[in-house]
DNA sequence: CCATGCAGTTAACAACTGTTCTCTGGAATT
DNA sequence: AATTCCAGAGAACAGTTGTTAACTGCATGG
């Protein structure tokens, strides 16, 4: 139903769009707290009143920014954490998930490392929200796994929240090689997949 | 030699502090990319060009603020990773130092999770660099282990590093239950020395 | 076809920023 | 006691910021 919109509106959105798409380049060099509006419609090439037409201030666009970074993300999670391949072939295909992702959303990889415990709170509690929502998931899918039999609720999701941060911290890792040689993130491959399979192995024997 | 200082040095060194101080509090509700110079010397009740005599920018203060941060942490790793008593023993251990720091140095342990990604490329570096020699002293540790037979030196630090950023998870959740009630501080606690204690036994079977 | 709605513009505001230069008072040196 | 040094003050600068108000032009709905 609204998808199909008016030359009117198609136009605002694409406003809209450069707006964060801007503000995502400006925020390569900044944190989002000193991101100015009138830096953002600057470099957008549009008045600066124009930025109330979309947003209330810098953080209501920050939020903006986490819904366009994380939200679609969500159905990732189910094809990467589960499948009926074997555990090393699992984590490989992960690892390579993230730095594909990395490759492809550098800026977004990097806002999103940089505003969870940015200056902005409302920024920082969305990108809490939606960590949150990634941890309940990759528990759901982890549950499916005969691996769980006779977990608690409580040991899934902390094993869950400690995957979820392990991708995080593995793909700021990748964003920091992003200018390196292959060799530098063929390294960072390994100690990520190292780490992923340490975890892997905690968890087999959790339960003795 | 340079520990007895004149009036003269020690003024200095009082205002320089006074300047570190309360730009750590500003730092509270904002990232150091959005910090500016007058509005620390306005906090300290001192001219904004006095600020100079301290620091060359911002950022130079904040590379200062890290080394305040963390320089004098190392000396208690071998503390902390090391020790006699058993491993559960030391995942307790470990995981109350940690609360303990975060209630009496709470400002350092946000600006240093927050500038650890943050806008100010030396800031990062220097953080960086930091965290880099935990991960050395660390290993070093855990060298002295006797489960540490038979690991490589590249796997040894993989793990040391997998601790560091675990800590760092860890403190960065105590700070966002700082206000919170005791029971959630307590299921902080929990969660946290699960997922070290998983860690852990993923340590004991690396070698299977 | 005409009236309404609304994305974006223009102009102006008070407040703020980093940085320069010049000056001052008192500690440090001789 | 006379001289040098230097942490901090003061004033001024050009440039920036967020926000307001009143506007313009054009797509929209009746």
């Amino acid at each position: 139903m609204s998808h199909i919109l008016g030359v009117r509106q198609a136009q605002k959105q694409k406003t809209r769009q450069a707006l964060l798409d801007a503000a995502l380049g400006l925020l390569e060099e900044q944190s989002l707290s000193s991101l100015g509006l009138r830096e953002v419609t600057r470099a957008v090439g549009v008045a600066p009143t124009a930025f109330y037409r979309h947003f209330r201030s810098t953080a209501d666009l920050g939020v903006a920014l986490v819904e366009e970074a994380l939200g679609s993300l969500h159905p990732m999670i189910r094809t990467t954490v589960s499948g009926a391949d074997d555990h090393d072939q699992r984590i490989t295909r992960a690892v390579q998930l993230i730095a594909g992702h990395v490759d492809v959303y550098p800026a977004h990889v990097r806002f999103i490392a940089r505003e969870r415990h940015g200056g902005v709170q409302p920024v920082r509690e969305a990108i809490r929200e939606q960590l949150a929502r990634f941890g309940q998931e990759v528990k759901a899918e982890l549950a499916k796994d005969p691996e769980s039999a006779g977990w608690s609720e409580d040991d899934l999701l902390m094993l869950a929240n400690l995957y979820v941060d392990q991708m995080l911290i593995t793909a700021s890792l990748f964003l920091e090689t992003l200018e390196a040689s292959p060799e530098e993130r063929e390294r960072v491959v390994q100690v990520a997949t190292r780490q992923l399979r340490l975890i892997s192995i905690g968890r087999d024997h959790w339960l003795d």
